[in-house]
DNA sequence: TTGAAAGCGCTAACAC
DNA sequence: GTGTTAGCGCTTTCAA
């Protein structure tokens, strides 16, 4: 009465030494310390592995060896209305160097959908992979908000690597990866300034932002020389936000040119530029953050830092087997620089 | 010289049963069948469990009861230059509802980096973790190409539940759960006539595509007793195949408004629009399909056909639990219904 | 170079 | 109700 015929349960290593004429031993040893064997015996064991289609039970493998192979990520909800959409294209860099590194990512979430209450809610995710080692590891990535989980998970001592500074806590000890925002910004600002803006303003976030204080520090060090009064403001990370604050700012001093926190904010000065029937690029110019798929695709196109995903991937992943292998991790951190692409927006 | 001591490791059953003085067997039975124990022996079970914040290894778990509890999923590499990221939505939306169902998702990818070039290469990810025992199931979103995947799992009798209609073999039996895009598009147009426009033209897809195909044949519904002639258009979904062919039918048959069978398709129609300063919206209407982020947030917003993305994902972890419970599925397959996400281009 | 024994932590089957 | 035994498939000793 079965709905369908369950499938064949996969051959062991029993029935693969049974096909070769060797031990179970020695078959594990073709496939972990391939040296250890006579090449005529080795040869022989593949040979039944391949008819066989043989592959290692993970659950046997894990239990013995205690590594499951698998990265924890926690998935924080899609932002929607906004243009953070890096999160897609650095989760399948992610992938991908998992996987040239032996090893598949496991997705998790937060507490029960309702957005994070308390720190516990936040950890317990963390908490249950570890206690039932279903993780090797996490990659942390919302360390923007000064994410509790770093702090907790270095308690813990478990392992674990960041995207993302430690900037609350420079004591920190783990390892990390980032972007240089500030470069990115100031290759930004400099852009502009190439093509002869003056007056070019910043759309930063609140200074409670470590990374918004970054961003900024690039667009200062960017304008030395140049005045900044007035061209500075601090918004909140939305479309809205950035339109008024552009809004304000053109009735205001008036720059040529807008370098903005986000991609996000960067869509609020279009929506602007749109009202007032002002052209991006030829009357006013403006730059984001983040190269989103808004920016890629929006009419004319908008400038903007684009972060160097792939490589972040790789240097966290590269960081997570030394630490795994207990090796000497000599810098506790990265820091890889974006590059900017350049549209019709300056 | 252990550059940092080791975490504890955690506690076991055994552990759990000796401060509970109990055998193990008894501690197995207070999580997986508490119905079986004295109330004051669970209460007390569940103390220990609790004071030594006790979670079952999953990977012993899994090698005994042959579930792994994680679900497999195909990361396809993030479209850029386009506006197809409802993959991150629909992720989060499918960690969520596997959440609520025990289950976690396990992300893989293809091939070595290069794009498919065998159907081999497509499905060596699903083999291994298939061999390896490494999930219990798959699910599979890319049906749009004519997925060999789902043919393959099929033969395999491998556990999955397909995103999107067996469009090509009527004769699948595996579960799938789809939206439909026919009465999405259906609404979109409706809602385009009932602003009063007579002239609605369809931005489609090649014919060869069968979701293209779905789409088109909303818009013929809900045109039916108007003139479609020369309304409709084929195009590549690229922004500027949009762009391209929405230009060549305002010179020619002059619509009033266009549907689309993307969000990237349409914003090539908003390109348009703005390089003849026409106003998207009171000048020419514009839908979508997708309501991505670009849809949300490009100046004067894109109307656009949602995915209830949240609905199907917890269908799809339903049909999940009912297959790999044996339970008769009644419906082989779950249709969802669109909404519309009114904005200014129309 | 190969094989035998033991055990990772858990649960299914059965005995008490 | 609770405990005992056995074994899931693998790798780490250690002996041959």
């Amino acid at each position: 009465m079965a709905r369908h015929d369950a499938p064949p349960l996969p051959p062991t290593l029993a029935d693969v030494a049974e096909r070769a004429g060797v031990s179970r031993q020695t078959v594990s040893n073709a496939i972990n310390n391939p040296d250890l064997l006579r090449p005529e015996t080795l040869a022989r064991v593949q040979d039944a592995i391949h008819a066989l289609g043989y592959r290692p039970n993970r659950a046997a493998r894990h239990l013995r060896t205690r590594a499951s192979h698998l990265i924890g990520l926690r998935m924080s909800p899609a932002q929607e209305f906004t243009a953070n959409a890096a999160m897609d294209r650095f989760v399948h860099a992610l992938v991908e160097a998992s996987r040239e590194a032996g090893y598949h990512l496991l997705l998790f979430s937060g507490g029960p959908g309702k957005p994070e209450t308390t720190a516990a809610d936040l950890v317990r995710g963390y908490d249950d992979l570890l206690r039932s080692t279903a993780v090797d590891a996490f990659i942390v990535t919302d360390t923007y908000l000064g994410n509790p989980a770093t702090r907790w998970l270095s308690e813990r001592r478990a392992p674990f690597v960041a995207f993302g500074r430690p900037w609350e806590d420079p004591q920190a000890t783990h390892p990390w990866v980032d972007v240089d925002g500030a470069a990115g910004v100031a290759l930004g600002t400099q852009h502009l300034i190439d093509r002869g803006h003056e007056r070019i303003a910043w759309l930063g976030w609140p200074p409670e932002s470590f990374i918004g204080q970054d961003r900024r520090a690039g667009w200062e060090r960017a304008m030395a020389g140049r005045s900044t009064d007035g061209l500075a403001t601090a918004v909140a990370d939305t479309v809205d936000a950035g339109r008024a604050a552009s809004a304000a700012m053109l009735d205001s001093v008036a720059p040529s040119a807008f370098v903005c926190a986000s991609d996000t904010v960067a869509i609020g000065v279009l929506h602007t530029l749109a009202e007032r029937g002002l052209r991006p690029g030829s009357d006013v110019a403006v730059v984001g953050f983040d190269d989103s798929q808004v920016a890629q695709v929006v009419p004319h196109g908008l400038t903007s830092v684009r972060q160097p995903l792939e490589q972040v991937a790789v240097a966290l992943v590269r960081a997570l087997e030394a630490l795994l292998a207990s090796e000497p991790y000599d810098a506790p951190g990265v820091l890889l620089t974006p590059t900017l692409a350049v549209r019709g927006s300056s």
